[in-house]
RNA sequence: GCCCCCAUCGUCUAGUGGCCCAGGACGGGGCCCUCUCAAGGCCCAAACAGCGGUUCGAGUCCGCUUGGGGGCACCA
């Protein structure tokens, strides 16, 4: 599907950790953008000062390069639209939102936080409909005027057409309508002097020349609103697209702030600064939150970011909520690893050993990557399977030791068997050793799992491990005889 | 309370009136491979929420019901 170049925002404001959600909404404004040979842009929605949190902007911006979803324009690397940060841009909204009151479509207001309060609360008593009561909405110009010359703190609403309906277009679901009188005349401008949402995104969009707005559907209340701001101006709509919300995994509703916390305990996040904590790779990250509401086709389920590229599709959006399903991205997030160039993956895991201290060196890390590499899930799962390559020595359950349906000094016969058979041989590795241990095996009538148990136990100090000759042959001979010589010891001592 | 949105296997989805006794993927179960754990291969169970229409024909269109979700700020 190829469409003419489409100009697209991520729009995230800076209150918080970027989630899962906004990720995916950054990742189809940037497929969208690439694939039509567009731009995608980021601007920063930092209008409310009170939710205002240091240090968020920033970790979006990582976020998003960390994704691999390198944006055009913004903040940080500038443009022909900018700035890019809505508090950079005070005076056009000034401009904009005087230029509706001018028009009669905005007005004035100057009733009190407190007096709207006790409007809201007499309605909710009442069970009507929670709004604005229009207090202001036909104050006399005039008096308007000299009120503000005058000082007085007021905000500057929308004045909503009262009668008929509006239907806005949403491009997964369709025209919406509502009846007018249901609608809020809503804030524009606060008292503070900064605009609102409904008005800064509107003019910016249409000032940046934004073809596609992708949001999500918490906005669909608003949508209206939102349509009439646009047309009170007499510009053009952007084509929107409000995308489907993320539920809990149980699909009841969205996570709780209590349930964001509790998931990190499983090893799961909804916020991309953890997950990338947690070893999750952005090629395993996109494609799953990819697939979260996009129907990708009939039978494909793992692509790399250019295949989505050329694979998105705004027609294949899904309309209704997804529950998260993080089983299924520890499946992408192992099939990206897989498919990692052993050079990058040692890249990647190499951190996590030095984040426990291990001294790493690249040589042993580049021959380890291939025996793990199948059996990551995370990234920090190469800890419990290759830390033990970088341990000075093995601390040993000497339960493990014993082999199964063996006692201990049986055990310990056979490890010397062992021992004396690698021992003779000029090497440890897989092509020199399987075939002795092998015949060995043979030999005492044992079975492969009683045998090689034993001396993954005595070579890792792990009942689990990669490849066992593998293993061996990166340890080397004298390592694997010296921590042999040693279970052999342990094995003794159990028999006494 | 009011408004809006949504509805195919447990989950994510394919399906745009006949190609569907509904396909794929994750997860689950079984088998194979196998030195452990994985990965991989093969197989199995598993869904069109209900009821009415429209139509020669409906998972696909319409209505209602039910269920679920979101919103009703000088937050975004």
């Amino acid at each position: 599907m190829i469409d003419k170049p489409a100009r697209v925002r991520f729009a995230p404001s800076p209150t918080g950790h970027m989630h899962l959600g906004s990720a995916r909404t950054a990742l189809y404004n940037y497929l969208l953008a690439r694939q039509t040979g567009g731009q995608f842009i980021l601007r920063i929605e930092d209008t409310d000062q009170k939710r205002y949190v240091p240090g968020a902007e920033k970790e979006l911006i990582d976020g998003l390069h960390w994704l691999g979803l390198d944006y055009d324009e913004g903040p940080d690397v500038g443009g022909s639209f900018g700035p890019y940060r809505q508090t950079e841009r005070r005076e056009t909204y000034r401009e904009h939102v005087q230029k509706l009151v001018d028009l009669g479509k905005a007005y004035p207001c100057f009733c009190t936080p407190e007096r709207l309060e006790k409007v809201r609360q007499e309605q909710q008593q009442q069970k009507i409909r929670t709004h604005y009561d229009g207090f202001c909405r036909n104050l006399d110009p005039q008096e308007a005027a000299a009120r503000i010359a005058s000082g007085e703190k007021h905000v500057i609403r929308f004045k909503m057409p009262s009668e008929g309906t509006t239907t806005a277009l949403d491009y997964i679901r369709g025209p919406i309508t509502v009846e007018n009188k249901l609608l809020d005349d809503s804030v524009l401008m606060k008292s503070d002097g900064w605009p609102t949402y409904h008005l800064a995104a509107m003019v910016d969009d249409h000032l940046m020349e934004i073809t596609h707005v992708f949001r999500s559907s918490e906005w669909l209340g608003t949508f209206p609103l939102h349509a009439n701001i646009v047309r009170a101006f007499g510009w053009e709509e952007p084509i929107w697209i409000h995308l489907s919300i993320f539920l809990k995994p149980s699909g009841k509703g969205k996570m709780s702030k209590r349930e964001k916390a509790e998931a990190i305990k499983d090893g799961y996040s909804i916020f991309v600064k953890d997950l990338q904590d947690l070893g999750f790779i952005p090629e395993g990250l996109n494609n799953w939150a990819a697939l979260m509401g996009w129907g990708a086709g009939e039978t494909e389920d793992i692509l790399t970011l250019p295949e989505m590229i050329e694979k998105f599709d705004l027609h294949h959006l899904n309309p209704s909520p997804a529950a998260i399903n993080f089983t299924k991205l520890d499946y992408f997030n192992g099939a990206h690893i897989r498919m990692l160039a052993l050079d990058d993956l040692a890249a990647r895991i190499k951190p996590y050993f030095l984040r426990e201290n291990y001294k790493v060196d690249d040589a042993t890390l580049l021959k380890i990557v291939p025996l793990i590499r199948e059996r990551l899930v995370t990234l920090d799962d190469c800890l419990p399977f290759a830390a033990w390559f970088f341990k000075e020595t093995l601390t040993i359950n000497p339960a493990d030791l014993v082999a199964k349906n063996l006692d201990s000094a049986q055990s310990a016969q056979v490890a010397r068997k062992i021992y004396a058979v690698l021992e003779n041989l000029p090497n440890v590795s897989h092509a020199v050793a399987e075939a002795p241990m092998r015949a060995l095996t043979e030999n005492l009538g044992l079975s492969l799992g009683q045998v090689l148990g034993l001396l993954r136990v005595a070579v890792t100090g792990q009942m689990v491990s990669p490849p066992l000759f593998e293993s061996m042959e990166i340890v080397g001979k004298s390592l694997v005889l010296e921590r042999l010589r040693n279970a052999i010891d342990i094995l003794e001592k159990m028999s006494v």
